[in-house]
DNA sequence: CATGAATGAGAGTTCATTCAT
DNA sequence: GATGAATGAACTCTCATTCAT
C-alpha cells in the first residue's frame, strides 16, 4: 500500500469519525460509510473489513492524541488547582459539545464487546485518568492547595462522575448549569478556603 | 382489551425483558421477540409496533414498581446512615448483576431516542434520586450523623457516581472491591467519626 | 408447514430440477431458482438454505424413484438376457438424452462434497448396481444362457462402463452408435450363441 | 513476446496447474491465480483473459507430453501383455493419486464447454487410447498371447472403464482393491492361460 | 383475534476487469 | 511491460411488515 492509499485510509478514518459521531456505532453501515467517502463499495474492502475495525481505528488514533494531551498538561508550571480546573473544564467542554463526539458511538461499540481484552482501552483510559489526577491531587496536598485524606478515592470519585455526566448527557440530557454545580462540588471539596 | 388479550400483552412484555436483558435493545429484533415468545409473527404485531415501543412499555413498568421500592425505603424507622447504606447496597447489588439488568437495552434505547420527550423518564429518575438523597442527607445532618456543607452536591455527585459505575461496569468492567472503596469514600466523605 | 407449503416445497423442487438440469450445480444460484419458480428471495429461504440442500433433496427423490424401477425389472418373468438387455436399453436411453439429465449437476455435487458421507448415495447406488448385475448374471448363468468365469467382474465391468459412457457423454460427447458398440460388446461376451 | 515473458507465461501455468490440481476448475478465481502466482492483478491479464483460457494451455502443454509418453510404450520390445499390463498400471497410479491430478478440473472444465470444438481434445485423447490398445490386442493375438474376437469393442472397453473408474475415485471414492479386481478381470478376459 | 407464508428492501461481501501511473 | 487501486455488478442472507385465511 503506497503513499496514496495511505492518504486515502485516512481520508475514510476522518470521514467515519464523523458518521460514527454522527449516528453512534451501531447504527452505522458500510454502505453508510461508502457514501459517506464517494468511494465504491469494493474500494472500501480494499482498506477495511468492518464498521468494528473502522472504529476501533479511530479509537486508536485518538488515544495517542488524548495522551499527549493529558500529560501536556501535567508539565505546565501552574499550581495543582489551576491544572485540575483546566482539565475539567476540558471535560466538561467535551461533555457538553453535541455533535463532535463519538462517546455514544464508543459506548455501543463496547456494549457490543464487553468480553474482548480490546476493552482494555477503555479500563485502561480510565485507570490512567485516576492515577493523574490521584497524583494531582497529592502534588496539591503537598503545596496546601487541597486537604485530602483519601486522593485514589478523590481520584476515582472525578472519573466516575465525569462517566456519569458523560453518559447523562448523551441519554437524558444535561444543561451546562448541572455540570458546572457538580464540578464546583468537587473543587470546594478539595481546596482549603 | 379482554382479559386474554391482557394476559397474552403481559406475556410478550415479561419475555421480552428477559431478550432486552439478554441482547441489549439494538440486537433485538421482532423476530427473536417472536420466536421467545413462542407466537406468530403477525400475532405480534397485534400488540405492538416494534421493539422500541415494547421496551418502552417494559421501563414503564419498572418504573412503577421502582418507585415504590424507593420510597419504601425511606419509610423505614432507620437512621439516615442505615437507610443510605441500605440503598448504596442495592445499587451495588444492581451494578455487579450481570444477566438480568436492562441497562445497556436502556442506554441503547436511549441513545437512539435522545431528542424525544420520552426520555424525560430517565431525566424524572435521576431527577428523583437526587431529590431523595437530598433530603436523606439533609436528615442525617438534622441527627448529627453526617456532615455537609453542600447536600444537594453531594446527592448529585452520588447519583453520578453510580450512574459512572454502571457504564463503567458494562464496558470496561468493574470489580466489587472497586465499588466499595468509592461507596466507602463516599459514606466516609458524610459521616462524622 | 401446512398442506399448502408442501406443494410449493414440491414446485421448488420440481423446478429446481430443471434449472439444475440446464445449468448443472455450479452455476445454480439461490437467484437462478427464485426466477425459474417466480418466488420472492426471501420465499426461498424459508423452504430451502442453499443449492446444496435443494438437488441433495432431488436426489434422494430420484433415488427412491430409481430403486423401485430397478427392483420392478428383476420381478419380471423375462429372461435373464432379457432382463440385461432391458436394464442396459435403459440406461443407454439416460445416456444419451441431453436436457433432461442430472447427470452433470450430480458429478459437480459430489467434486465439492468429496469428503462427506452424503456421497455414501454415489456408493451406495453403484454397489447396488453391482450387486443386481452380478445376481442376474448368476441367474442367466443357471439357466444356461451365459457364460461367465467372474460375474462379480462382470457386474462391476459392466458399472464401470456406464459410468465411463455417462461422463464421456458429458464431455467430449458420444454417439448411439459408440454406446451400441460397446453394449454388444458387453452382450456378446455373456451370452452363449 | 521475450524470452523474459515466456519465462513469466511458464511460470503462471505451472503455478496454476497446482491451483486447479488442488481446487478444480469451477473454484478457482484470477484472484485465486494471482495470489498463487504472486504476480498483480493487472499482470495476470497482459497473459491469460480467463482460467478457461489458462486451463485450455495447460492441457495442451500436457497433451503434448503424455502422447510422449504414450507412443513411448509401444516402442519397447516387450510382450503386448507386458506393455498392456504396464498401461494398466500407470493408469491405476495416476486414478488413485489424490491430490496431483487435473481430473476434477477437466471434467469441470468440459462440462462447461460441453459444445464448442475444443472438446475434440478429450475426444480425440479418448480415440487415440483406443486406437492404441486396439493395435496392441492385435499384436497379442498375433502372438498367440491373447484371445479375442472383437479387439476395438476390448479396446473401447477398457477405455471406459479406465474412464468410469476416474469419476467414481473422485465422486464417491474407490479403493486400490476395486481397481485391481477390475483390472485383472480384464486381463483374464484377454489372456490364453 | 391469530396465523405464518410471502414479499422486497437492504446489508454484507467477493471478484472480474479496467486504467492511471 | 507491470502494478495494484478502484469500480460496480452479482450473489448471499436476514428481517420488518403485510395479508389471505
Amino acid at each position: 500500500m503506497g503513499e496514496k492509499s495511505a492518504q486515502k485510509r485516512q481520508h475514510i478514518l476522518d470521514t467515519s469519525r464523523r458518521v460514527f459521531a454522527e449516528k453512534g456505532f451501531k447504527n452505522v453501515t458500510m454502505k453508510d460509510i461508502v457514501e459517506a467517502c464517494g468511494i465504491s463499495r469494493g474500494g472500501l474492502y480494499l482498506y477495511f473489513d468492518s464498521p468494528d475495525q473502522i472504529l476501533l481505528e479511530i479509537l486508536h488514533m485518538e488515544a495517542e492524541e488524548t495522551d499527549d494531551l493529558f500529560t501536556g498538561h501535567i508539565s505546565e508550571e501552574d499550581t495543582a488547582a489551576d491544572i485540575l480546573t483546566l482539565f475539567l473544564k476540558e471535560q466538561k467542554k467535551e461533555l457538553l459539545q453535541e455533535n463532535d463526539s463519538l462517546t455514544v458511538a464508543v459506548y455501543e461499540y463496547f456494549f457490543a464487546h464487553k468480553s474482548t481484552d480490546k476493552n482494555s482501552m477503555l479500563r485502561r483510559r480510565f485507570d490512567a485518568g485516576v492515577k493523574v489526577l490521584e497524583k494531582l491531587i497529592e502534588a496539591g496536598i503537598a503545596t496546601g492547595e487541597f486537604y485530602c485524606e483519601n486522593p485514589k478515592g478523590a481520584a476515582a470519585n472525578i472519573m466516575y462522575v465525569l462517566e456519569g455526566m458523560k453518559i447523562k448527557a448523551q441519554t437524558s440530557g444535561i444543561t451546562e448549569k448541572m455540570v458546572d454545580e457538580q464540578l464546583t462540588y468537587i473543587m470546594e471539596g478539595l481546596i482549603i478556603e
